[in-house]
DNA sequence: GTGAAAGCGCTAACAC
DNA sequence: GTGTTAGCGCTTTCAC
């Protein structure tokens, strides 16, 4: 059995809420006793047993990070700053991820409700619009950020780059570079985060009086391959590409590779990524990089907040920005 | 305060034992006892504390997973498998970053040896040879595995790829490209991996009478550049750079498209990567990939089988092999 | 400054 | 088939 508060009691013939007491630095107890038990258990090795206190003091030190997957850069990143600040502050994190599963998602939300962790980082699901389970944590007050994928009708904290914007400039930018039929390459569902991207992709078209073209993509890489495909050989063929998904983009990529549709010749591409070699791709690839690495950080001190300064962050809305790298990929020829 | 057995009881006029059977589905209980709780448990939405369960269980349904970093494509696909496999079995999956910290290291395997975790599953950090922290794992009887960075004094459960083996192919591959130079690019420390790695390229070449030169980096980006560059642009510049690691292979390319240096012409490259765009760089990027997700994926069984089956799994050493993929960035012009 | 005792929510041995 | 009870390791009143 590993070592207890009651062992070093008893070997140090002291009672067992002297020894706690002592651990936690307490100013009842005397510098001296202090010292001894400190020391005593140093030599024993003592771990105290996270169990234990948390059933008594009802709070875990644990917080639950959930994805809808992890392959992807952005979330990679995202983790890092995640980890870093809950690791600072003496947290654990949980990861879970819920590959786009509404289903996984409810129940993994469930499992938070029950004092496993303290509260909760969040990236929801993409395609569907059922949200009661995150209302529920709510109720159960487990404080809840959102990063990048937030729920909207959820009232919460939540971090987020300027989507809108970003589709934005993304739009101008290829119409600067002599862009005519621009396509929006995006997934189906109710992702705000994808909508909002495609809003400013529209009011660009608008103001330019361009005309809008939206492709979606599904989870299936072949069909999406297959999909990219006809359109790249079609006869109104898009003269430029916006991948409101990295993954989307990359399979423009692997498409154009495939059948030799020159990039940025035949069409100029752009993509939301977060991919630290854009700039090795061939061509170099022009991106709207996200900040993925300081939301995450962002994210995890906004709950930080709410949990040790018992501070209402519900209303704060951050958005940082991303920042458009040209490369390659939409260069003028 | 959330609903407990006790209200249950107290509501449903039964002993909380009863209700703490029924809700585990004990063949004591009369089966009209079990559907009355069962429903009542439903309606009120009980979700059971883990921490007290795990207090008088003595187990936590949680594992943890310690790795470098996850930035890197090969460890975000082992979270993906590990997670899979834990989501599975109904355990929750702790993440650790080490930054390749050795004090961090030490200070979060501390922490997973009062129950917090059951098991883990590591990959050590490179760099130093302190074990001492992993043998205590061992002798608290927390179940660990080690997943493709082993610390190989530690005899416990590993799942590798075969190291050797694919150092000796990916050299034997720039040999039979026509390179005669033939560096291998690596990180100082005992790494077993990078080791396994270079021992294996050791062999090919002197097979074959070819001079060994070995690289060193170091974990800042800016001096790995430099030192590259001067490689590259020396007398002697190399005809062919094997990366043990996938990040000084990317720097490699950095530099190449900095300078000017042709790959494949002036020099072929070869990495060990998981990079699922290595086909879209500039140029396709020869590799050798490691089976990331089936790393993860069988680790994790691996730790699941000691932990649910009692079973010794100490002595299982499971080699997945890596495939060497060509590409451009190694053929003959 | 130290100790005794209750209790966090749950499980399991034992009694009935 | 159901209930009583003790206790997991810790914290926290409240006595002394």
């Amino acid at each position: 059995m590993s070592v207890t508060i009651k062992k070093i009691a008893k070997d140090l013939q002291l009672a067992v809420s002297t020894v706690s007491k002592a651990l936690s630095d307490s100013h009842e107890i005397s510098a001296e006793t202090k010292a001894r038990v400190f020391e005593y258990a140093a030599r024993l090795d003592y771990i105290p047993n996270p169990y234990a206190s948390s059933l008594k003091k009802g709070k875990s030190k644990n917080i639950a990070v959930i994805l809808p997957e992890v392959a992807d850069s952005f979330f990679s990143a995202a983790i890092n700053g995640i980890e870093a600040v809950a690791q600072e502050k003496g947290y654990h994190t949980m990861v879970y991820l819920t590959h786009e599963d509404i289903k996984r998602e409810q129940s993994i939300v469930r499992e938070c409700r029950n004092g496993r962790v303290d509260g909760v980082l969040i990236s929801v699901v993409a395609g569907d619009s059922l949200h009661e389970h995150l209302r529920d944590l709510y109720t159960n007050e487990v404080p809840l950020v959102f990063f990048d994928r937030v729920c909207e009708p959820i009232e919460t904290a939540r971090v987020v780059t300027d989507d809108h914007h970003s589709g934005y400039i993304a739009t101008k930018h290829l119409i600067e570079q002599g862009c005519r039929k621009i396509a929006f390459l995006t997934m189906p569902g109710d992702l705000a985060i994808t909508h909002h991207r495609q809003q400013g992709y529209e009011q660009a078209l608008r103001e330019n009086g361009i005309e809008i073209r939206v492709l979606y993509g599904t989870d299936r890489e072949e069909e999406n391959l297959a999909m990219i495909r006809e359109v790249l050989q079609s006869a109104d063929r898009p003269d430029g590409i916006i991948g409101s998904i990295e993954k989307l983009a990359l399979q423009v990529y692997t498409t154009c590779h495939a059948i030799a549709v020159n990039i940025p010749r035949d069409v100029k591409v752009i993509a939301f990524s977060h991919l630290q070699i854009a700039a090795l791709l061939n061509p170099p690839l022009t991106t709207i990089t996200q900040p993925a690495y300081e939301m995450g950080k962002t994210a995890a001190t906004l709950l930080f907040r709410a949990l040790e300064k018992k501070q209402d962050v519900k209303h704060e809305h951050i958005i940082i920005p991303s920042v458009l790298v040209a490369r390659a990929s939409t260069e003028v020829l």
